[in-house]
DNA sequence: TAGATTGTTAATCGATTAACAATC
DNA sequence: TAGATTGTTAATCGATTAACAATC
Protein backbone atom coordinates (compact mmCIF):
# COMPACT_ATOMS: atom_id res chain seq x y z
CA UNK A 1 0.00 0.00 0.00
CA UNK A 2 0.98 3.53 -0.45
CA UNK A 3 2.77 4.75 2.72
CA UNK A 4 2.25 8.81 2.12
CA UNK A 5 -1.69 7.82 1.30
CA UNK A 6 -3.15 7.78 4.71
CA UNK A 7 -6.22 5.68 4.50
CA UNK A 8 -9.50 7.97 4.64
CA UNK A 9 -11.88 7.27 7.80
CA UNK A 10 -15.02 6.22 7.33
CA UNK A 11 -16.88 9.13 8.94
CA UNK A 12 -15.17 10.58 5.58
CA UNK A 13 -16.54 8.37 3.52
CA UNK A 14 -20.29 8.50 4.58
CA UNK A 15 -20.63 11.96 4.21
CA UNK A 16 -19.81 12.12 0.69
CA UNK A 17 -23.14 10.97 -0.43
CA UNK A 18 -24.59 13.79 1.81
CA UNK A 19 -22.18 16.25 0.38
CA UNK A 20 -22.91 14.76 -3.10
CA UNK A 21 -26.83 15.36 -2.62
CA UNK A 22 -26.54 18.99 -1.42
CA UNK A 23 -24.19 19.72 -4.78
CA UNK A 24 -27.15 18.61 -6.92
CA UNK A 25 -29.53 20.66 -5.59
CA UNK A 26 -27.11 23.95 -5.59
CA UNK A 27 -26.43 22.79 -9.33
CA UNK A 28 -30.69 22.59 -9.83
CA UNK A 29 -30.63 26.14 -8.15
CA UNK A 30 -28.30 27.76 -10.51
CA UNK A 31 -25.47 28.52 -8.42
CA UNK A 32 -22.40 28.43 -10.20
CA UNK A 33 -19.64 28.87 -6.95
CA UNK A 34 -20.01 27.95 -2.63
CA UNK A 35 -17.43 28.64 -0.22
CA UNK A 36 -17.32 26.36 2.41
CA UNK A 37 -18.61 28.67 4.91
CA UNK A 38 -22.00 29.15 3.02
CA UNK A 39 -22.28 25.12 2.45
CA UNK A 40 -21.11 24.88 5.99
CA UNK A 41 -24.72 26.88 7.17
CA UNK A 42 -26.64 24.87 4.76
CA UNK A 43 -25.74 21.98 5.77
CA UNK A 44 -25.19 22.47 9.35
CA UNK A 45 -21.54 21.61 9.93
CA UNK A 46 -18.38 23.14 10.25
CA UNK A 47 -16.98 24.76 7.23
CA UNK A 48 -13.77 23.36 8.89
CA UNK A 49 -15.23 20.16 8.62
CA UNK A 50 -15.90 20.71 4.62
CA UNK A 51 -12.41 21.23 3.93
CA UNK A 52 -10.66 18.66 5.61
CA UNK A 53 -13.08 16.35 4.49
CA UNK A 54 -12.45 17.47 0.45
CA UNK A 55 -8.58 17.66 0.93
CA UNK A 56 -8.72 14.42 1.91
CA UNK A 57 -9.10 14.08 -1.69
CA UNK A 58 -7.57 16.75 -3.52
CA UNK A 59 -7.81 20.58 -3.46
CA UNK A 60 -10.97 21.12 -5.16
CA UNK A 61 -10.96 24.50 -3.95
CA UNK A 62 -9.72 27.83 -4.77
CA UNK A 63 -8.59 30.25 -2.55
CA UNK A 64 -10.43 33.81 -2.77
CA UNK A 65 -13.09 31.97 -4.66
CA UNK A 66 -14.35 28.86 -2.87
CA UNK A 67 -15.80 26.12 -4.51
CA UNK A 68 -17.12 25.57 -7.89
CA UNK A 69 -20.05 23.61 -7.49
CA UNK A 70 -20.45 21.61 -10.92
CA UNK A 71 -16.78 20.37 -10.36
CA UNK A 72 -16.87 19.93 -7.05
CA UNK A 73 -19.93 17.85 -8.11
CA UNK A 74 -18.58 15.64 -10.34
CA UNK A 75 -15.63 15.36 -8.81
CA UNK A 76 -17.36 13.84 -5.56
CA UNK A 77 -18.97 11.33 -8.05
CA UNK A 78 -15.85 10.33 -9.43
CA UNK A 79 -14.71 9.54 -5.83
CA UNK A 80 -18.40 8.04 -5.33
CA UNK A 81 -17.79 5.86 -8.53
CA UNK A 82 -21.11 7.13 -9.65
CA UNK A 83 -20.14 7.12 -12.97
CA UNK A 84 -19.03 3.24 -13.46
CA UNK A 85 -21.44 0.91 -13.40
CA UNK A 86 -21.90 -1.60 -10.88
CA UNK A 87 -24.39 -4.95 -11.56
CA UNK A 88 -26.68 -6.15 -8.53
CA UNK A 89 -29.15 -9.23 -7.81
CA UNK A 90 -31.66 -8.90 -5.20
CA UNK A 91 -31.78 -12.43 -3.31
CA UNK A 92 -35.01 -12.34 -1.73
CA UNK A 93 -38.31 -10.95 -3.60
CA UNK A 94 -40.56 -10.63 -0.72
CA UNK A 95 -41.70 -6.83 0.32
CA UNK A 96 -38.53 -5.37 0.55
CA UNK A 97 -37.23 -7.01 -2.57
CA UNK A 98 -39.78 -6.03 -4.80
CA UNK A 99 -39.68 -2.15 -2.84
CA UNK A 100 -35.64 -2.38 -3.60
CA UNK A 101 -36.20 -3.89 -7.42
CA UNK A 102 -39.04 -1.55 -7.97
CA UNK A 103 -37.02 1.71 -6.79
CA UNK A 104 -35.64 3.00 -10.02
CA UNK A 105 -33.35 6.12 -8.54
CA UNK A 106 -30.35 3.44 -7.97
CA UNK A 107 -30.04 3.22 -11.37
CA UNK A 108 -29.17 7.01 -11.68
CA UNK A 109 -26.32 6.47 -9.30
CA UNK A 110 -24.43 3.43 -11.06
CA UNK A 111 -26.22 0.49 -9.74
CA UNK A 112 -28.13 -1.69 -12.10
CA UNK A 113 -30.17 -4.62 -10.94
CA UNK A 114 -30.09 -7.27 -13.55
CA UNK A 115 -31.14 -10.41 -11.26
CA UNK A 116 -34.08 -11.46 -8.72
CA UNK A 117 -33.95 -14.55 -7.28
CA UNK A 118 -36.18 -16.63 -4.65
CA UNK A 119 -36.99 -19.50 -3.47
CA UNK A 120 -40.98 -19.15 -3.38
CA UNK A 121 -42.59 -21.05 -6.48
CA UNK A 122 -45.97 -18.80 -6.01
CA UNK A 123 -43.13 -15.69 -7.13
CA UNK A 124 -40.54 -17.17 -9.28
CA UNK A 125 -41.49 -16.14 -12.89
CA UNK A 126 -43.69 -13.18 -11.79
CA UNK A 127 -42.18 -9.85 -13.76
CA UNK A 128 -40.91 -7.32 -11.37
CA UNK A 129 -39.95 -3.86 -13.10
CA UNK A 130 -39.13 -6.24 -16.33
CA UNK A 131 -37.31 -8.52 -14.99
CA UNK A 132 -38.29 -12.37 -14.26
CA UNK A 133 -38.06 -13.71 -10.46
CA UNK A 134 -35.76 -16.50 -11.15
CA UNK A 135 -35.42 -19.73 -8.57
CA UNK A 136 -32.33 -20.00 -6.74
CA UNK A 137 -31.41 -22.83 -8.47
CA UNK A 138 -30.73 -20.62 -11.66
CA UNK A 139 -28.77 -18.28 -8.98
CA UNK A 140 -24.61 -20.13 -9.38
CA UNK A 141 -24.85 -20.18 -13.30
CA UNK A 142 -26.65 -16.65 -13.88
CA UNK A 143 -23.43 -15.28 -11.97
CA UNK A 144 -21.30 -17.30 -13.67
CA UNK A 145 -22.70 -16.04 -17.05
CA UNK A 146 -23.19 -12.31 -15.75
CA UNK A 147 -21.05 -9.90 -14.04
CA UNK A 148 -22.27 -9.43 -10.56
CA UNK A 149 -20.96 -7.13 -8.23
CA UNK A 150 -22.97 -6.41 -5.14
CA UNK A 151 -25.74 -9.19 -3.44
CA UNK A 152 -28.89 -7.57 -1.88
CA UNK A 153 -29.63 -9.82 0.68
CA UNK A 154 -33.68 -9.12 1.60
CA UNK A 155 -33.90 -13.30 2.59
CA UNK A 156 -35.23 -14.37 5.98
CA UNK A 157 -33.01 -14.30 8.83
CA UNK A 158 -31.59 -17.46 8.90
CA UNK A 159 -30.73 -17.78 5.18
CA UNK A 160 -28.68 -14.75 5.57
CA UNK A 161 -25.41 -16.72 6.15
CA UNK A 162 -26.21 -19.07 4.12
CA UNK A 163 -26.45 -16.73 1.04
CA UNK A 164 -24.26 -14.19 1.75
CA UNK A 165 -21.57 -17.38 1.91
CA UNK A 166 -22.83 -18.35 -1.72
CA UNK A 167 -22.71 -15.78 -3.22
CA UNK A 168 -18.92 -14.91 -1.58
CA UNK A 169 -18.00 -18.33 -2.86
CA UNK A 170 -19.29 -17.38 -6.47
CA UNK A 171 -16.91 -13.97 -6.46
CA UNK A 172 -19.57 -11.38 -5.36
CA UNK A 173 -17.56 -8.65 -4.07
CA UNK A 174 -20.43 -6.67 -2.51
CA UNK A 175 -22.96 -7.20 -0.46
CA UNK A 176 -25.77 -4.96 0.99
CA UNK A 177 -27.50 -6.46 3.66
CA UNK A 178 -31.00 -6.12 5.01
CA UNK A 179 -31.49 -8.48 7.50
CA UNK A 180 -31.10 -7.65 10.91
CA UNK A 181 -28.18 -9.17 11.43
CA UNK A 182 -24.43 -7.90 11.16
CA UNK A 183 -22.71 -9.92 8.36
CA UNK A 184 -19.03 -10.12 8.71
CA UNK A 185 -17.44 -12.33 6.11
CA UNK A 186 -13.26 -13.23 6.27
CA UNK A 187 -13.27 -13.08 1.84
CA UNK A 188 -12.26 -10.03 0.37
CA UNK A 189 -16.17 -9.06 0.80
CA UNK A 190 -17.16 -5.92 1.32
CA UNK A 191 -20.35 -5.47 3.16
CA UNK A 192 -22.77 -2.72 3.95
CA UNK A 193 -25.44 -3.36 6.85
CA UNK A 194 -29.02 -1.81 6.72
CA UNK A 195 -30.72 -2.34 10.15
CA UNK A 196 -34.13 -0.60 9.42
CA UNK A 197 -35.48 -2.03 13.19
CA UNK A 198 -32.08 -0.68 14.60
CA UNK A 199 -32.56 2.39 12.97
CA UNK A 200 -36.52 2.76 14.01
CA UNK A 201 -35.33 1.50 17.50
CA UNK A 202 -33.33 4.19 18.29
CA UNK A 203 -36.45 6.71 17.37
CA UNK A 204 -37.87 4.78 19.69
CA UNK A 205 -35.36 5.98 22.72
CA UNK A 206 -34.97 9.73 21.14
CA UNK A 207 -38.71 9.90 21.42
CA UNK A 208 -38.98 8.29 24.81
CA UNK A 209 -35.67 10.89 26.23
CA UNK A 210 -38.35 13.66 24.93
CA UNK A 211 -40.79 12.49 26.31
CA UNK A 212 -38.85 12.36 29.64
CA UNK A 213 -37.99 16.02 29.00
CA UNK A 214 -41.19 17.32 28.44
CA UNK A 215 -42.52 15.64 31.98
CA UNK A 216 -39.42 17.71 33.88
CA UNK A 217 -40.74 20.93 32.78
CA UNK B 1 -31.99 18.91 33.42
CA UNK B 2 -30.46 16.71 35.78
CA UNK B 3 -26.42 18.21 36.49
CA UNK B 4 -25.04 14.40 37.67
CA UNK B 5 -26.57 12.97 34.39
CA UNK B 6 -24.23 13.47 31.64
CA UNK B 7 -25.59 12.66 28.36
CA UNK B 8 -25.52 9.50 26.88
CA UNK B 9 -24.02 9.63 23.24
CA UNK B 10 -25.45 9.05 20.74
CA UNK B 11 -22.90 6.60 19.47
CA UNK B 12 -23.75 4.29 22.53
CA UNK B 13 -27.29 4.46 21.52
CA UNK B 14 -26.59 3.10 18.02
CA UNK B 15 -24.83 0.22 19.70
CA UNK B 16 -28.11 -0.59 21.89
CA UNK B 17 -29.99 -2.42 19.52
CA UNK B 18 -27.05 -4.44 18.28
CA UNK B 19 -26.11 -5.89 21.58
CA UNK B 20 -30.26 -6.51 22.14
CA UNK B 21 -29.76 -8.62 18.87
CA UNK B 22 -27.14 -10.34 20.39
CA UNK B 23 -28.63 -10.91 23.50
CA UNK B 24 -31.48 -12.28 21.67
CA UNK B 25 -30.08 -14.71 19.90
CA UNK B 26 -27.82 -15.88 22.69
CA UNK B 27 -31.49 -16.25 25.25
CA UNK B 28 -32.59 -18.60 22.48
CA UNK B 29 -29.33 -20.44 22.22
CA UNK B 30 -30.04 -21.38 25.75
CA UNK B 31 -26.97 -19.53 27.21
CA UNK B 32 -27.97 -18.00 30.34
CA UNK B 33 -24.50 -16.19 31.36
CA UNK B 34 -21.84 -14.09 29.37
CA UNK B 35 -18.82 -11.84 30.34
CA UNK B 36 -18.35 -8.92 28.42
CA UNK B 37 -15.28 -10.70 27.28
CA UNK B 38 -16.43 -13.35 25.55
CA UNK B 39 -19.89 -11.19 24.02
CA UNK B 40 -16.68 -8.95 23.03
CA UNK B 41 -15.43 -11.82 20.77
CA UNK B 42 -18.77 -12.70 19.30
CA UNK B 43 -19.33 -9.21 18.83
CA UNK B 44 -16.11 -8.11 17.45
CA UNK B 45 -15.60 -5.15 19.48
CA UNK B 46 -13.47 -4.52 22.88
CA UNK B 47 -15.17 -6.33 26.21
CA UNK B 48 -13.96 -2.11 27.57
CA UNK B 49 -16.44 -0.76 25.17
CA UNK B 50 -19.52 -2.88 26.16
CA UNK B 51 -18.94 -2.50 29.96
CA UNK B 52 -18.46 1.57 29.56
CA UNK B 53 -21.80 1.18 26.66
CA UNK B 54 -23.74 -0.51 29.50
CA UNK B 55 -22.77 1.40 32.82
CA UNK B 56 -23.76 4.88 31.50
CA UNK B 57 -27.18 3.20 32.45
CA UNK B 58 -26.52 1.36 35.01
CA UNK B 59 -24.16 -1.98 36.86
CA UNK B 60 -25.82 -4.54 34.96
CA UNK B 61 -23.33 -7.28 35.56
CA UNK B 62 -22.23 -8.89 38.88
CA UNK B 63 -17.96 -9.19 39.16
CA UNK B 64 -16.89 -12.33 39.02
CA UNK B 65 -19.76 -13.66 37.49
CA UNK B 66 -20.80 -11.14 34.42
CA UNK B 67 -23.99 -10.50 33.39
CA UNK B 68 -27.10 -12.51 33.46
CA UNK B 69 -28.72 -12.47 29.64
CA UNK B 70 -32.06 -12.88 30.17
CA UNK B 71 -31.69 -9.75 32.76
CA UNK B 72 -29.56 -8.21 30.51
CA UNK B 73 -31.52 -8.70 27.46
CA UNK B 74 -34.47 -7.33 29.44
CA UNK B 75 -32.66 -4.14 30.75
CA UNK B 76 -31.57 -3.01 27.35
CA UNK B 77 -34.92 -3.62 25.80
CA UNK B 78 -36.23 -0.99 28.61
CA UNK B 79 -33.89 1.63 27.62
CA UNK B 80 -34.78 1.11 24.09
CA UNK B 81 -38.48 0.70 25.13
CA UNK B 82 -39.23 -2.13 23.84
CA UNK B 83 -42.52 -2.61 25.64
CA UNK B 84 -44.15 0.46 25.50
CA UNK B 85 -46.18 1.17 21.78
CA UNK B 86 -45.36 3.85 19.47
CA UNK B 87 -48.46 3.94 16.64
CA UNK B 88 -46.94 4.93 13.68
CA UNK B 89 -48.55 6.26 10.29
CA UNK B 90 -47.06 5.81 6.91
CA UNK B 91 -47.52 8.94 4.36
CA UNK B 92 -46.50 7.29 0.85
CA UNK B 93 -47.76 3.75 -0.02
CA UNK B 94 -45.78 3.42 -2.83
CA UNK B 95 -43.29 0.25 -3.21
CA UNK B 96 -41.52 1.03 0.05
CA UNK B 97 -44.53 2.20 2.16
CA UNK B 98 -46.14 -0.92 0.97
CA UNK B 99 -43.18 -2.80 2.13
CA UNK B 100 -42.65 -1.35 5.66
CA UNK B 101 -46.53 -1.86 6.05
CA UNK B 102 -45.96 -5.24 5.24
CA UNK B 103 -43.31 -6.05 7.61
CA UNK B 104 -44.24 -7.71 10.40
CA UNK B 105 -41.00 -7.57 12.69
CA UNK B 106 -41.48 -3.76 14.07
CA UNK B 107 -44.57 -4.95 16.03
CA UNK B 108 -42.55 -7.22 17.66
CA UNK B 109 -40.45 -4.10 18.97
CA UNK B 110 -43.36 -2.12 19.79
CA UNK B 111 -44.05 0.25 16.78
CA UNK B 112 -47.40 -0.42 15.46
CA UNK B 113 -48.75 0.87 11.90
CA UNK B 114 -51.93 1.99 12.46
CA UNK B 115 -52.63 4.09 9.13
CA UNK B 116 -51.39 4.82 5.49
CA UNK B 117 -51.85 7.07 3.63
CA UNK B 118 -51.43 8.38 -0.01
CA UNK B 119 -52.69 10.62 -2.64
CA UNK B 120 -52.88 8.36 -5.65
CA UNK B 121 -56.74 7.52 -6.26
CA UNK B 122 -55.37 4.31 -7.80
CA UNK B 123 -53.99 3.39 -4.43
CA UNK B 124 -56.29 4.43 -2.07
CA UNK B 125 -58.84 1.72 -0.83
CA UNK B 126 -56.48 -1.04 -1.36
CA UNK B 127 -55.92 -3.11 1.57
CA UNK B 128 -52.73 -3.56 2.72
CA UNK B 129 -51.56 -5.83 5.65
CA UNK B 130 -55.49 -5.15 6.94
CA UNK B 131 -55.11 -1.64 6.92
CA UNK B 132 -56.99 0.60 4.43
CA UNK B 133 -55.01 3.32 2.54
CA UNK B 134 -56.36 6.72 3.47
CA UNK B 135 -56.74 9.52 1.71
CA UNK B 136 -53.83 12.58 2.74
CA UNK B 137 -57.17 14.52 3.22
CA UNK B 138 -58.17 12.62 6.23
CA UNK B 139 -54.86 12.92 7.41
CA UNK B 140 -55.56 15.62 10.13
CA UNK B 141 -58.71 14.04 11.43
CA UNK B 142 -57.43 10.66 11.66
CA UNK B 143 -54.51 11.46 13.78
CA UNK B 144 -56.87 13.64 16.27
CA UNK B 145 -58.66 10.97 17.06
CA UNK B 146 -55.85 8.67 16.89
CA UNK B 147 -52.40 9.03 19.17
CA UNK B 148 -50.02 8.58 16.64
CA UNK B 149 -46.31 8.77 17.92
CA UNK B 150 -44.06 8.60 14.47
CA UNK B 151 -44.80 9.24 10.88
CA UNK B 152 -42.75 7.56 8.34
CA UNK B 153 -42.01 9.17 5.45
CA UNK B 154 -41.73 7.45 2.14
CA UNK B 155 -43.37 10.21 0.18
CA UNK B 156 -41.43 11.87 -3.10
CA UNK B 157 -38.67 13.98 -2.61
CA UNK B 158 -40.64 17.10 -2.85
CA UNK B 159 -43.15 16.11 -0.76
CA UNK B 160 -41.09 15.32 2.10
CA UNK B 161 -40.52 19.02 3.68
CA UNK B 162 -44.10 19.67 3.07
CA UNK B 163 -45.28 16.48 4.81
CA UNK B 164 -42.96 16.32 7.47
CA UNK B 165 -44.31 19.80 8.38
CA UNK B 166 -47.59 19.35 8.61
CA UNK B 167 -47.29 16.16 10.73
CA UNK B 168 -45.19 18.55 13.32
CA UNK B 169 -48.15 20.68 13.05
CA UNK B 170 -50.12 18.14 14.32
CA UNK B 171 -48.22 17.27 17.53
CA UNK B 172 -46.34 13.95 15.59
CA UNK B 173 -42.82 13.68 18.09
CA UNK B 174 -41.02 11.62 15.74
CA UNK B 175 -40.47 11.23 12.29
CA UNK B 176 -38.66 8.17 10.10
CA UNK B 177 -37.91 9.44 7.08
CA UNK B 178 -36.69 7.61 3.83
CA UNK B 179 -36.34 10.38 1.34
CA UNK B 180 -33.06 11.07 0.23
CA UNK B 181 -32.80 14.53 1.93
CA UNK B 182 -32.17 15.31 5.47
CA UNK B 183 -34.99 16.43 7.84
CA UNK B 184 -34.00 18.35 10.55
CA UNK B 185 -37.42 20.55 12.34
CA UNK B 186 -36.96 22.89 14.74
CA UNK B 187 -39.65 21.51 16.81
CA UNK B 188 -39.63 19.23 19.12
CA UNK B 189 -39.64 16.39 16.88
CA UNK B 190 -36.92 13.57 16.78
CA UNK B 191 -35.91 11.96 13.44
CA UNK B 192 -34.21 9.05 11.92
CA UNK B 193 -33.42 9.11 8.20
CA UNK B 194 -32.54 6.36 6.40
CA UNK B 195 -30.62 7.29 3.43
CA UNK B 196 -30.54 4.02 1.43
CA UNK B 197 -28.76 5.30 -1.90
CA UNK B 198 -26.54 6.82 0.89
CA UNK B 199 -25.83 3.33 2.21
CA UNK B 200 -25.46 2.17 -1.54
CA UNK B 201 -23.19 4.39 -2.38
CA UNK B 202 -20.48 4.30 0.11
CA UNK B 203 -20.78 0.19 -0.70
CA UNK B 204 -19.74 1.33 -4.17
CA UNK B 205 -16.90 3.34 -2.78
CA UNK B 206 -15.67 -0.05 -0.61
CA UNK B 207 -16.23 -2.05 -3.72
CA UNK B 208 -13.83 0.25 -6.17
CA UNK B 209 -11.25 0.80 -3.47
CA UNK B 210 -11.02 -3.34 -3.07
CA UNK B 211 -11.13 -3.40 -6.91
CA UNK B 212 -8.06 -0.67 -6.56
CA UNK B 213 -5.95 -2.07 -3.83
CA UNK B 214 -6.49 -5.91 -6.24
CA UNK B 215 -4.81 -4.42 -9.01
CA UNK B 216 -2.56 -3.19 -7.16
CA UNK B 217 -1.01 -6.37 -6.16
C1' DT C 1 -3.43 45.62 -4.61
C1' DA C 2 -7.01 44.36 -1.03
C1' DG C 3 -10.30 41.00 0.21
C1' DA C 4 -11.75 36.54 0.43
C1' DT C 5 -11.28 31.91 1.15
C1' DT C 6 -8.72 27.93 0.68
C1' DG C 7 -5.34 24.21 2.31
C1' DT C 8 -3.11 22.75 6.23
C1' DT C 9 -1.10 22.69 10.76
C1' DA C 10 -2.10 22.92 15.59
C1' DA C 11 -5.44 22.67 19.48
C1' DT C 12 -9.38 20.71 21.35
C1' DC C 13 -12.71 17.62 22.14
C1' DG C 14 -14.86 13.19 22.55
C1' DA C 15 -14.82 8.37 22.07
C1' DT C 16 -12.36 4.14 22.61
C1' DT C 17 -9.14 1.28 24.97
C1' DA C 18 -6.28 -0.09 28.84
C1' DA C 19 -5.56 -0.83 33.54
C1' DC C 20 -6.74 -2.06 37.97
C1' DA C 21 -9.00 -1.71 42.46
C1' DA C 22 -13.41 -3.34 44.13
C1' DT C 23 -16.13 -7.25 44.93
C1' DC C 24 -18.89 -11.20 43.89
C1' DT D 1 -10.39 -18.05 50.22
C1' DA D 2 -8.87 -17.78 45.27
C1' DG D 3 -10.35 -16.71 40.78
C1' DA D 4 -12.93 -14.18 37.80
C1' DT D 5 -14.89 -10.27 36.08
C1' DT D 6 -17.08 -6.12 36.84
C1' DG D 7 -17.27 -0.87 37.39
C1' DT D 8 -14.54 3.00 36.86
C1' DT D 9 -10.57 5.90 36.39
C1' DA D 10 -6.74 7.05 33.53
C1' DA D 11 -4.35 6.85 28.97
C1' DT D 12 -4.68 6.75 24.20
C1' DC D 13 -6.39 7.45 19.97
C1' DG D 14 -8.92 9.62 16.35
C1' DA D 15 -12.02 12.99 14.75
C1' DT D 16 -13.55 17.65 14.87
C1' DT D 17 -12.67 22.45 15.28
C1' DA D 18 -9.82 26.58 15.31
C1' DA D 19 -6.33 29.34 13.47
C1' DC D 20 -3.64 31.26 10.06
C1' DA D 21 -0.27 31.47 6.32
C1' DA D 22 -0.65 30.81 1.39
C1' DT D 23 -2.68 32.44 -2.66
C1' DC D 24 -6.22 33.35 -5.95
Amino acid sequence: MDPNKKKISIAVIKRLPRYYRYLYDLLNMGITRISSKELSERMNITASQIRQDLNCFGGFGQQGYGYNVESLFREIGNILGVNETFNAVIIGAGNMGQALANYGNFEKRGFKIIGVFDVNPNIIGNKINNLTVMHMDKLDEFITNNKVDIGILTVPYDQTPVVAERLAKLGVKGLWNFSPMDLELNHDVVIENVHLSDSLMVLGYKLKEMRNKENKK
